[in-house]
DNA sequence: TCAATGATTGACCAGTGGGACAATAATATG
DNA sequence: CATATTATTGTCCCACTGGTCAATCATTGA
């Protein structure tokens, strides 16, 4: 444990505090344990013993249970965004920054059944938990804008919002099946599905194409 | 109670049976309990009380907990199901079928929330449970066998293998959406979607090779 | 009518989980 | 060095849960 201290302290993010270390140690750890044991299973002492720790710590670092699982979401969100996030820069044109948000979402490391398990077990939580509900809706608010932000001059705003509903909706539904069936749906199947989606969508009856330059 | 009885004795689909008739009662109150609990705080106590009767009684019918909501499950999709084939009965062209089962999926007196907030937190067991797994891909095989006979003729084999992929996920994301946003996706709004991914990939290049697609 | 079978209940049990707390070690701070 | 703050542990408590069981109550069929 000690040495994933000095890890943390030479890492580029500042961690300086301990306590945001050992926050962020159990966060990761509840979230393992969420992957394996779902939020039926998921108590305090396995948290505990994934970090390496005793019970007490993991109430002494978050108020109860609920908000450990709530800092878990965040977490897993923010790395998740980071993906999408890192792709983006990259990208220079409206195109590139669509493939960017879909090509980030099923980044190979991240596309996995154990990560979504947990991801679900979170999700069916959210009716219950006014702060996950709230977390939820901050990351469908930051994907549509990355989306529209792609979508802008290349339909209009009307087909543009329906295509972030789709392409949302097709994206979380593509997890879903490979938490529900893990190997029925691969990396790139995923990223070829959401693109054809796309193109299909910008292809088909495009009400008088006013010539915005899309590119450049 | 006794008059759920006697509407289930003069009910078509024939429960004679006494137990039988409890059994429904006690996986349909095991539903009701899950949606507005989750699956962590489904006790059994609390769908004994939902089904006016006492714990005692529902390990009477059920072995478990697990069988429970197992049966729970498939008395959910039985009833989506039944949704979409008899929607189907009355379809007679191809195009009639694909349609059916898409209107199907978001009949409306069912694509709703709380429905959907319990069948996410089944989903989100199915890790775990081995039943639930085997549940869950017969629903997706007859989903897909459905899908797949309305699309002979339309689309080539390959083609039509995506299409059902496309469809069935775009379904999923959609009620994931209806469950962590209630009221953001309506029935209208749902349907058009999948209408519209339908015909926007039967209208592009209908002979796709198994390439590559080139999105752009 | 009466026994047998099934339905239903309430009491009971052992295990567990979340959380509070006091005690102790470690660290920082002046 | 002394003191204040923080980290960490183990213990304790109580509510609750899944599950068992013996004891009633109801139904039925001979």
């Amino acid at each position: 444990m000690s040495t994933w201290i000095r890890d943390a302290w030479i890492d580029p993010v500042k961690l300086t505090r301990l306590s945001d270390i050992r926050r962020k140690e159990l966060r990761q750890a509840a979230f393992v344990v969420l992957e394996r044991e779902g939020i039926a299973g998921a108590t305090l002492e396995k948290v505990a013993a994934q970090a390496g720790a005793s019970k007490g710590i993991v109430l002494h670092y978050f108020r109860n249970k609920q908000e450990l699982f709530e800092h878990a979401m965040r977490e897993a969100n923010a790395v998740l965004c980071n993906a999408v996030v890192a792709r983006l820069k990259r990208a220079r044109t409206p195109m590139e920054r669509l493939d960017a948000v879909i090509e980030g979402n099923f980044e190979e490391h991240l596309f996995l059944p154990p990560l979504c398990h947990a991801w679900l077990s979170l999700c069916a939580e959210v009716p219950r938990d006014e702060k996950l509900a709230r977390i939820q809706r901050v990351i469908h608010a930051r994907m549509r804008s990355n989306l529209l932000s792609g979508l802008r001059g290349l339909a209009s705003p009307e087909v543009a919002e329906e295509i972030v509903l789709g392409v949302t909706a097709l994206i979380d539904g593509l997890w879903l099946r490979l938490g529900l069936q893990p190997g029925s749906v691969s990396r790139e199947r995923a990223v070829r599905q959401v693109k054809d989606y796309v193109a299909g969508r910008l292809a088909t009856r495009q009400p008088a194409p006013v010539g915005l330059a899309s590119a450049g």
